[in-house]
DNA sequence: AAGGTGACTAACA
DNA sequence: ATGTTAGCCACCT
């Protein structure tokens, strides 16, 4: 079993109207300090699409895809499908609440996962 | 096999 | 809140 199987089976296991941040996902990967290569797992995977990647968003709930085939816009219409509130601040970045929305009810929660 | 590449982060300024 | 910086890590040359 590879880091990269395990990414795509704890991202199959977010919950429809949840979301999970790519250092919690590290982190049930076996991982815990490999956030940046979760991203770029997910930036490389072949079938992207048969995995729920809309709900994997940064620690400060921004979206942070820069894939031209699955833009922020993408994510942001796939996330509200899923019942989730995407908002855009400022600078035009889709962002979620987290303290609403991240998914804390998994099997190693509190390892360090803090929620701002 | 060594070096480059980021869908990342926490810590600062 | 916004911008920078230095670690981090699996993948891909």
């Amino acid at each position: 079993m590879t880091f990269q199987e395990r990414v795509v089976e704890a991202v199959s296991q977010i919950p429809v109207g949840q979301v999970a941040t790519y250092g919690q996902l590290a982190g049930l990967a076996g991982s815990p300090r490999g956030a940046r290569a979760v991203g770029t797992i997910l930036h490389q995977l072949p079938e992207l699409d048969k995995i729920p990647w809309q709900r994997v968003i940064n620690s400060r709930g921004y979206l942070s895809t820069t894939c031209l085939e699955h833009p922020a816009e993408l994510q942001a219409a796939l996330l509200k499908a899923d019942g989730i509130i995407v908002n855009r601040p400022s600078r035009g970045l889709f962002r979620v609440d987290l303290r609403r929305f991240l998914w804390q009810d998994y099997p190693y929660r509190g390892s360090s996962l803090v929620v701002k």
